[in-house]
DNA sequence: TATCCCTGCGCG
DNA sequence: AAAGCGCGCAGGGATA
């Protein structure tokens, strides 16, 4: 194995000290440690005694590293480790380790081919034959002594997994019920359960339950059971696992599956407590057949809620945290899998998730704020969001049908008049591909031939690149819009115009109308999954069901509900259908508020409790305009941006970026600089409120939000400065949008709860952060209206659950419609409390309003 | 053909 | 020295 000292396959080799250092250690070593780069004495010492201190013999383990060049200077990505693997693999090859403990991300890189090692450390991989366990670098450790304890348990997870030590997990019997007196028997054990942890397995479709092939193949379930002593007569709990086929094609009820789910549904529906590890997916396929769960702890949401950095899938969290061997079978498609191995799968995973319920209610425990979050708010909320995400939005179909083809034919005009800059096919001058070989297609996205265009044909100058590329050679020249404005600015050219104006069509016609055509169901509706657990402060996310289980993305269902263009083109072909109405009612300014009550800035509280428009204020400010001359377009492109940019630590060369791009407004550094000392001058609290967070991140590494929800900021303790900068702008904005999100969605579940009790059967149709949309049956607007403004405006549970008193005045704004884009704002809010104002303004401002004594008809 | 990363852009 | 934050998806291009 002999490294070669003139490589220059990446960049690293021009500042390195050392090029090409292999690793060392015995050729016959079981284990190999893969580090990031060659150590240093020192650390190597350190190292090998941690390793000692673990139970492992270091003469008996070759060391080595992920990148060969010893140079701390230069930032190293995946694209090195990738160009150093050939000499990783000559080292594999002739030591051939059982168990290889990888270090870093960059050796979990090397060693496993994935990246992002906060997510992937202390979990077990099994790679080419290897066993694979990485953990955080030692330098992190050095770094931040905070990291030790979590870095020494993943040590002793690799020594005791390689030693072959016991767990201690121990996986009880359970039944396989595969006859009818089992399943009978079944039934009257389900009736006696109290709590169960259950999971089914699916077969996988693009329209996930709603394919009509769509099956349940397996129902498993860890069941705590009350038993009766039969000779004192005491009660104590049991713990009884199964696993039931269901649509296997070796079941038993391979055809009679739906009946069975029937049969025991209400065995099922009786048990008071269900535990699952992401249950909304296993409520909504339940519900879809017919058996409607008490879901009411879910695992993911708890990991995701004590740390939300981490992985938060089945597998991961059971080996880090309960430290057992991986599991589990190809679940592509488990029909072809034998059903012995698909049904013990089903019943680990039911009995890995109460294990590791029983660990994070425990934990949650000793942090009641987090605990009230999941049980007041999480759970709540994960229930809701099932028949939201089933139910779907209803879409125009008529709109679609009329509007996209001409979307294409502007796409089209657009793409005419810039083929008129080409030149001759046929000649010399058209661009050929990398090899040479062939000549480019016409492709005006962001693509090699329209980077010769704009760049080498059209002579344009390159003001911005990408990433530089992992050779050290330059980047390619940006495309982007910001970019092609100053490019405009500067080099006027019927040709950017073109540009400009044909990236916005192209992006309606591929992420939006030919998403949504392929999207919706027989009912006109189009579906989305919302994940509880999407974001690293608390909002939802929204989109497609996982990707990674189906190959071919084009049709999988969902959409995202959260990025529907607000141009009425787009956002308007989103309604209610005919009887209906559909209502977004939007927070005002949710996020400014919230940050002045958190930041307790008593300027900005005085004007909120005066009712006055911050952002005209500052739009004011900023432009110098007088009021009567900042017009709602100036608000909006100038107030809001600013106001949420300073708030969350912008600097002022952003702040000229943000006004040229969003207002055309030229400033110059002085007066940038002038502006935002005029911004936190006006609220001189701010500042005081972002010292305070900088100085509790970096204190604790963590920051939290009134409620009591946790950012985790790790990074604070980076040695790089702009790193360190970054995590503070985050712990002060992560309290207020998780906060403001934490509120949305708390309204969410309060509103079903009051329409359910109402018996109103408009329903929720989901959040977009700030807003709330829902579709109301026209006759039940009056009723509904009132109970959206005013449980938004004070969600009581806000104070009587969570002792939240707020400082602000919180604003809810309803706009009501027959289509989500064009529907009207009601700008007197008391029109909403009373029903012959609101059924005048509805007559008036809703298309196809019917009025309730017409509905009712 | 599938997968990864990057660019670019939609939303709050 | 300089620094808004948070997402998901489509398309391009390289790679295996």
């Amino acid at each position: 194995m002999r490294g070669n000292p003139n490589c220059s396959d990446c960049k690293l080799h021009r500042n390195a000290a050392a090029v090409c250092v292999m690793g060392d250690g015995p050729r016959d070593a079981d284990i190999m440690v893969i580090g990031k780069m060659p150590n240093s004495d020192k650390n190597q010492t350190a190292l090998e005694q941690q390793l000692e201190e673990v139970g492992l013999d270091p003469k008996r383990v070759y060391f080595t590293s992920a990148l060969k060049c010893v140079n701390w200077e230069d930032s190293a990505s995946n694209a090195h480790v990738k160009a150093c693997r050939q000499y990783l693999e000559q080292e594999l090859e002739e030591v051939k380790p059982t168990h290889i403990l990888a270090l870093g991300n960059e050796g979990l890189n090397a060693a496993a081919g994935k990246s992002g090692i906060t997510k992937y450390r202390g979990q077990l991989f099994e790679k080419d034959g290897y066993t694979v366990i990485p953990t955080i670098s030692p330098m992190a450790v050095n770094r931040n002594p905070g990291q030790r304890p979590g870095y020494m348990a993943d040590l002793r997870l690799f020594a005791n997994t390689y030693l072959g030590k016991a767990t201690g997990v121990k996986v009880p019997k359970w039944a396989f019920i595969d006859t009818k007196a089992k399943l009978k028997k079944l039934k009257t054990i389900l009736e006696r359960t109290h709590l169960i942890s259950f999971d089914i397995e699916t077969t996988v479709h693009n329209l996930g339950e709603f394919d009509p092939n769509a099956k349940i193949i397996t129902l498993a379930g860890t069941c705590l059971v009350t038993e009766v002593d039969a000779q004192t007569g005491g009660e104590r709990d049991r713990i009884f696992g199964f696993c039931l086929p269901l649509y296997h094609p070796e079941s038993p009820f391979q055809t009679t599956w739906k009946s069975v789910l029937k049969f025991l549904k209400p065995a099922l529906e009786g048990i008071p407590k269900g535990v699952a590890q992401n249950g909304k997916f296993d409520c909504r396929w339940l519900t879809h057949f017919g058996v409607n769960m008490n879901h009411t702890f879910d695992t993911m949401l708890a990991i995701h809620l004590l740390n939300e950095n981490i992985a938060k899938g089945l597998k991961p969290n059971a080996q880090a945290r309960l430290g057992v061997p991986p599991w589990g079978i190809d679940t592509k498609d488990l029909l072809s899998e034998p059903l012995a191995e698909v049904a013990e799968y089903n019943f680990l995973d039911t009995y890995y998730t109460y294990l590791l319920y029983k660990q994070l209610k425990q934990e949650l425990i000793e942090q009641p704020r987090l605990l009230r979050i999941m049980t007041k708010l999480y759970m709540p909320a994960s229930r809701d969001l099932v028949p939201t995400e089933r139910r779907g939005v209803w879409l125009d179909i008529d709109r679609l049908r009329e509007r996209k083809p001409k979307v294409e034919e502007k796409l089209r005009s657009i793409e005419d008049q810039l083929k008129e800059y080409l030149p001759d096919p046929e000649s010399d001058d058209w661009p050929m591909d990398t090899k040479g070989r062939k000549k480019l297609e016409v492709n005006f996205n962001a693509s090699r031939f329209a980077r010769w265009f704009l760049f080498d044909w059209m002579q344009l100058p390159v003001l911005e690149r990408g990433k530089e590329k992992p050779d050290g050679s330059p980047g390619d020249p940006s495309m982007a819009e910001d970019v092609l404005l100053h490019l405009q600015a500067d080099h006027p050219h019927k040709v950017i115009d073109l540009m400009l104006e044909r990236v916005s069509w192209q992006k309606n016609l591929s992420s939006f109308f030919n998403a949504y055509e392929v999207m919706y169901d027989d009912e006109h509706r189009v579906h989305t999954t919302f994940k509880l657990a999407g974001t690293v402060t608390g909002r939802l996310s929204s989109g497609k069901d996982t990707t990674d289980k189906i190959s071919g993305k084009a049709n999988l269902r969902g959409v995202n509900l959260q990025q529907v263009p607000r141009d009425p083109l787009i956002r308007g072909m989103f309604g209610a259908p005919y009887g209906w109405s559909f209502v977004e009612a939007d927070y005002s300014q949710i996020e400014l508020r919230i940050a002045a009550f958190i930041a307790n800035e008593r300027h900005m509280i005085a004007l909120y409790q005066q009712g006055a428009d911050i952002h005209m204020t500052t739009a004011m400010a900023v432009t110098g305009l007088p009021k009567a001359q900042v017009t709602k377009e100036i608000r909006k492109k100038v107030g809001k941006p600013v106001n949420f940019g300073f708030l969350y630590g912008m600097g002022w060369r952003k702040f000229i970026e943000t006004a040229f791009n969003n207002y055309g407004a030229v400033f110059s550094e002085s007066e940038a600089q002038a502006y935002r000392r005029a911004y936190f001058e006006l609220f001189p609290d701010l500042p005081r409120w972002h010292d305070r967070q900088r100085r509790l991140v970096r204190t604790y590494g963590r920051v939290q939000s009134p409620l009591g929800r946790v950012r985790h900021l790790p990074d604070i303790h980076s040695p790089e400065k702009g790193v360190q900068a970054e995590a503070e702008r985050q712990a002060i904005n992560s309290p207020v949008q998780g906060f403001a999100s934490d509120m949305a969605l708390l309204s969410m579940t309060i509103i079903n709860q009051k329409f359910r009790e109402a018996g109103i059967a408009g329903h929720c149709l989901g959040l977009v952060h700030d807003a709330i949309n829902f579709e109301i049956r026209d006759d039940e607007l009056e009723r509904a209206l009132p109970i959206i403004k005013d449980t938004m405006e004070d969600p009581v549970p806000l104070r009587k659950k969570f002792g939240t008193i707020l400082t602000i005045p919180i604003v809810a704004d309803l706009k009501v419609g027959r289509h989500w884009g064009d529907a009207h704002e009601v700008e007197d809010p008391e029109v909403i409390y009373d029903p012959d104002r609101l059924n005048e303004w509805l007559a008036k401002n809703h298309p196809t309003y019917l009025h309730k004594s017409l509905a009712a008809a």
